[in-house]
This record gives structure tokens, C-alpha cells and sequence, in this order.
DNA sequence: CTGTCAAGACGATACGTCTCGTCTTGCGAT
DNA sequence: ATCGCAAGACGAGACGTATCGTCTTGACAG
């Protein structure tokens, strides 16, 4: 969402400025509420200069909250397979039912429901690597033996993460351990 | 999102009006760009009209889409649990797929993440009744013995049709029958 | 001297409330 | 049974507020 031209002359102090402005206004007031102009108050800049390099505000919030989350991190690999998928899945859970940043990822997901290209960045940078780093666990897991020759990771690293996305979007029950156990359990034995 | 109160001098003809307006303006332009006074203005009704008995734009989009939807039947039961899952996963995600009614499904499912109590409805009238025949299809494929008796039935719902949601909601990938295919191995093994 | 900056004026929408005068409807009196 | 009337729902749209995205200004930095 930042340009991908020289930014040659940007001024490196007002674009921090706007992207703390928008990461603490989106937590106090949530998505909806927050204006560009509010962003730029708080963040003591001209409104022109947000229009000038971002597009919109879910382009704004998206590059505000994006680069925060520790998600490119592998998986843990301790040779059983399940285990390591619980702690992940367990860890996700925690952090979406998190009331502290529920605020900020119901933004993202929300700027992201919006505007297609929006999710194209936040498939790059955000969800891909998760993806790829549970892809890559599961092929270690195959390596091991631990999971059928001809299972499809892709798949499987979708449905997990699907799950507890599904159930956080729309509500559906409590982002608890067990849950995260009872998928875990379901695609682990189904991977066999 | 009807008021529950006696309506009772409500006018028919006008509620009937709103709801075709809004669900015609929402497939035309979208929800971000659908406007209380142009649904107003197409069902030729004032706005005090519509303000009088929902509370919201996603309100009445809500509203407008829901019972729209052939969703509360029982899945088939021919008696194999992979096939029946296999029919109707394809066939939800070919209806997620169709631009026809994408524009529909996405409004209403950003009316959903905006207001909780919308979501609220959307999961009684809507998402409850569908997961539901299918926890029913799993029980009995429970009771023939093609499912573990210590299953997670209604995590093992929720799964299935998370991973298409998750799929679609961020565009991760194509809806086709391959996908429902593989989620549908996936689970279905699992649940052995 | 050219481009970014903060500040904020500007026209364009859309919001949600309100007021107006008209219609509709339920119900009690006839 | 029919009628008359009050309550209130209706269509229309004016109103003030909020936010949008653009544009203008003058300062100043490279």
C-alpha cells in the first residue's frame, strides 16, 4: 500500500506518525468509526499528505496492523506432529479471541472483506507465510512418515486455519484449547 | 431485525418494496456504496420508513437476503457419508463461486462482521440451521458405524464448511470441485 | 525552484431526525 | 352491519451534521 515509487522526499516522521495515529484510534474506536481526518489530527499531519500515500483507509489500517503480528515464524518441530499443530493452533485461538487486539484484527478483516486489493496484500504479507510455515511442518511430518504419502498439505493448512477463522468471524463458539484440540484431532487423523 | 412488536398497522406492500429494493441495489452496486436514501428512492417509500422499522443498512440488507436462501434442508442420505458431504460441499462451494449471487453473500457477510447483533441473527436464521443438517448427517452416519463414536460432530460441521468459508472470505483459491473434494477426504478420513 | 509539508476551505454526499399533510386501519358507537 | 374517528403509519423531503476526497495556501527543505 505504500507506493512502490522512489518515495523520494516522503517524510519517514509523518508516516510513523500516521501509522501509530491509525493503529491507536482503530484500537480506541474500531474500523468503522475511524475517519482519515481523525488520523490526521492525532497524528498532527494534513490530511493531503495521508491522500497523498495511501489510498484509503482500509490501505491505512491494513499497513498500520500488518508487520505488528509475529506470524512468518515456523512451527515448532518436536517430531510428533499433532503436538506442534496443537500448540500453533492453541496460540492462534488465544490471540484471535484476545479482547486487545480483537479490535484491530476485526479492522483488518473487515478493510480486507472491502477492497480486493487490500487482500492481496494481506494474502502476501500476512496469511501466506502462516500458511506456508504450517505447509512446511506437514511436509516434515510426511518426510516422518507421520502423514499419508498422498495427502494434500495445501488443504490441510487451509482447513486448519479455516476453523478457527470461521468460528472468530462469524461468532460461532468459544476460540478456547479445546476447540483447538478437536480440529487439531479431526485433521491429524485424517492426514493419516 | 423485523420489530417483534405487534406491526400491526404495518404496511405490507412497503416492506415488501424496501426489501426488493435493497436486494436489487446491493447485486447492482455492492454494499459499501448501497445508501438508506436510494433504497428510499427505488422503493418509493421515505426514508422515516425504513429508519421506523430497521435499525440499520446491514439490517435491511440482512433482512432482504435471508429466507432468500435455500439453506435449511437436510443433506442427502444415500447412505455412503463421503459422497452426500462430497454433493453438498460442491454445491455450496459452487454457490459461494457464482458471481450471480457474490455480490449478495459478500454484503451480507461485511453486514455481519460490522454488527454483532446481526451476526446474531445470521447464525439462528441462517448458518445454525445449515450446520445443523449436517451435524444430523454425521450422527447418522455415526449410528452406521462409517464415523468414530467419539467424534467431534459439530466441530467436524463447523470444519467443513470453515474451510470454504476461509477460502472465499480471502480469497485464497479457486471454489471448485477439487477443493470440496479434498476438504471432504480430509474430514471424512479424520472422522474414522 | 520544485515537491512535500500542515492547515484547513471547499463542494459533494449520506447520514439520521424532523415536520408536513395524506392514507390506512382498528374499534367503539350507532 | 356500517360508520366515524383517533392513532399512527405513510411518502416526501427539508434540515443540520459528519465525512469524504480535492484543492489552495504559504512555509520550508533538498
Amino acid at each position: 500500500m505504500t507506493d512502490k515509487k522512489p518515495p523520494v522526499r516522503r517524510s519517514e516522521k509523518s508516516r510513523q506518525a500516521i501509522l501509530t495515529a491509525a493503529r491507536e484510534l482503530v484500537a480506541e474506536y474500531g474500523f468503522a468509526k475511524l475517519t482519515i481526518e481523525a488520523i490526521a489530527a492525532r497524528a498532527g499531519v494534513g490530511k493531503q499528505t495521508i491522500y497523498r500515500w495511501w489510498t484509503s483507509k482500509g490501505a491505512v489500517v491494513l499497513d498500520s496492523l500488518i508487520g505488528d503480528t509475529p506470524n512468518g515464524a515456523a512451527l515448532p518441530d518436536t517430531g510428533d506432529l499433532a503436538t506442534d499443530l496443537r500448540e500453533v493452533m492453541r496460540l492462534t485461538a488465544a490471540e484471535m479471541a484476545s479482547p486487545e487486539i480483537q479490535a484491530s484484527t476485526r479492522a483488518m478483516n473487515v478493510a480486507v472483506q472491502t477492497d480486493p486489493a487490500l487482500a492481496e496484500v494481506y494474502r502476501e504479507r500476512y496469511l501466506g507465510p502462516a500458511l506456508a510455515s504450517a505447509r512446511d511442518r506437514l511436509a516434515s511430518a510426511r518426510e516422518a512418515g507421520q502423514v499419508a504419502a498422498d495427502a494434500d498439505l495445501e488443504v490441510a493448512a487451509e482447513v486448519l486455519f479455516g476453523a478457527i477463522y470461521y468460528r472468530w468471524s462469524l461468532g460461532l463458539g468459544p476460540l478456547d484449547d479445546a476447540y483447538a484440540d478437536a480440529v487439531v484431532r479431526l485433521v491429524a487423523s485424517g492426514l493419516r
